[in-house]
DNA sequence: CGCCATGCCGTGAACGTTCACGGGAGCGTT
DNA sequence: AACGCTCCCGTGAACGTTCACGGCATGGCG
């Protein structure tokens, strides 16, 4: 049994040739209408698809790229997603995405997988340097938020002193001196979390009123209550993302309080709340594409985007939570 | 000027035969480790990065669909996506994501370069059927919440009837008797507009309380206000979907009102408001899900789903906000 | 009748990689 | 000394498609 059916098997079907086969199905011209639509027929007939790969060997015309993000359905990753997605459309490439599901052993599947896959990849890995190298046989790789050693690599950075520290100033300013910090979970603080302790000792405030938060409405909500618990003078506080945020924001109302609240992402989510939140916002879009646009540089051989063009600066986003 | 370097560039820079090459870069064993060093030392060199297809042509073992959607922003199609993409990594399938950005326009663009690149498509369309036949040539396609009739489409089906009827008969039990909808803003009514009717008269209740929304929070706002000028005795809504119902919602409360509200769609994102979001939910997961098992018995050439197998029901889920 | 243009179709070659096979060293055994 | 084994490495062939070219009719024109 033979299992893929060719252009041949199609050709002889239709008691033609190749060539004539790939005339009728690409619109050529060329060729004499019965003949077409006899070659049509026996096509479909046969349940034949044409190769992609052969065709796409003779014809080297779609460069498509693999964008590796760890959790699509978190707001922040589908944002970037989606802008670069828009950056790869408006250059005709294509956009493999894979979800590695924030586990390790799937970054490796898909590291294993991708490389024969895609002419360069893009995205957020937490494998170290050593073995993303390893899997990336010679395709350029570019990382987000983290840093590259390997002169094959690439990576945008995110900076985000500048705009904690307006948010700071700007609770300052509105009269709050007791502000709070909900981090992560994790072991070792974020970035974060120093970006808010150097704008705190700036204006010669105390940065003890820090608490873990899950990364999750509850996991915000319960945080507060700790901190609360803990400081009970604290009136603002500023958030390791978003969605924690939107969690400290819901506990406040719950318990009768009136805190400012900033953020860090920058979501569309946060103007489906009530108030909007204010927010630390990073440039989504400006991330996508950067990632992409760096990509194609790569791939062309051309002299790389470097320095300042690579950073992301953070900017403080007023709306009603603070 | 030669364009691409080949495996034989690599393989006479180092001196040695094509296959050696492929084995160093495969790890494939049967090689010395001075001459493995010594291709992967060339290849790096000259920047080489093997061909995809090429490779894909002698092996042909990775299948990849085509995701088509309008808009990944759109939390429910972000869902689908999440789900489908966890589908395909089951299979070990590629998901390549078109975003059309809603655009009839981009779905002709997309549909154009999409056939000579995947090896199924699914998703959401809006061009007829017609036109999809002629771009996506003998690949299977799988239509989301669409009917389908050329023989080699198929199309997995949304059922809201009982899910909405569920939603009015909780309202009612409730002691609501004067319920308004937010439906979308198009000139012809939704098929959430026909349920809704249907369900009401079920009850003997009036279906004149209909206000159009546009599809954002801020949409939804402002069609309550619209419909409690026209309507101020409704005490309750059902909305077209969960966006707007999240504007209804904020509506009520800044207009001091206590309108219960259920939206459509069940979104996570449904749970970050307060209060959380009573809503008619459709199982993103299922959905996205099917559509990728349909594909494959496609594909495969199985018996495909069919009938009842292929409908997703929308189902009644009680939060907070009714 | 001869010539050339035109419409339609087929034949080699090429794209870049991997697989199956074959072969030459080097070393130990009989 | 002949044989066989292991370790490396190279040579044709094949994957399925498109491109460039060439060829055979047919028909119009001189």
């Amino acid at each position: 049994m033979k299992q893929r059916v060719t252009i041949n098997d199609v050709a002889s079907a239709a008691g033609v040739s190749r060539q004539t086969v790939s005339r009728a199905l690409n619109d050529k011209g060329e060729i004499d209408g019965d003949t077409k639509q006899r070659v049509l027929d026996a096509a479909r007939e046969l349940g034949y698809r044409p190769s992609r790969f052969a065709r796409g060997l003779v014809r080297p015309d779609t460069t498509s790229i693999g964008l590796v993000i760890p959790d699509l359905l978190n707001p922040f990753f589908t944002e970037v997603a989606a802008a670069a997605l828009d950056a790869a459309r408006a250059r005709g490439w294509h956009v493999v995405i894979y979800d590695t599901a924030d586990s390790a052993d799937e970054e490796r599947g898909t590291l294993q997988v991708i490389g024969t896959q895609v002419d360069a990849v893009v995205g957020y890995f937490n494998l170290p340097e050593s073995e993303l190298d390893q899997h990336t046989r010679g395709i350029p790789v570019v990382l987000i938020g983290r840093e590259h050693h390997a002169p094959r690599f690439s990576s945008i950075r995110i900076e985000g002193a500048q705009g904690v520290r307006a948010a700071v100033d700007h609770l300052v300013a509105a009269g709050h001196h007791r502000i709070g910090m909900l981090d992560h979970a994790h072991a070792e603080p974020s970035d974060k979390h120093r970006w808010f302790c150097d704008a705190m000792t700036a204006h010669g405030l105390a940065t003890d009123a820090v608490a873990g938060a899950l990364q999750s409405v509850a996991g915000g909500a319960g945080a507060l209550g700790d901190l609360l618990d803990e400081h009970p003078d604290v009136t603002a506080v500023f958030t390791f993302n978003d969605i924690i945020a939107i969690g400290a924001l819901r506990a406040t109302r719950r318990l009768g309080r009136d805190l400012a609240v900033i953020g860090f992402d920058g979501l569309q989510l946060g103007t489906v709340v009530d108030p909007e939140l204010t927010t630390v916002a990073l440039d989504t879009r400006r991330i996508g594409a950067l990632a992409v646009e760096q990509a194609a540089r790569l791939l062309a051989g051309e002299q790389p985007l470097s320095g300042e063009e690579l950073v992301v600066q953070a900017t403080l986003l007023l709306r009603e939570s603070a």
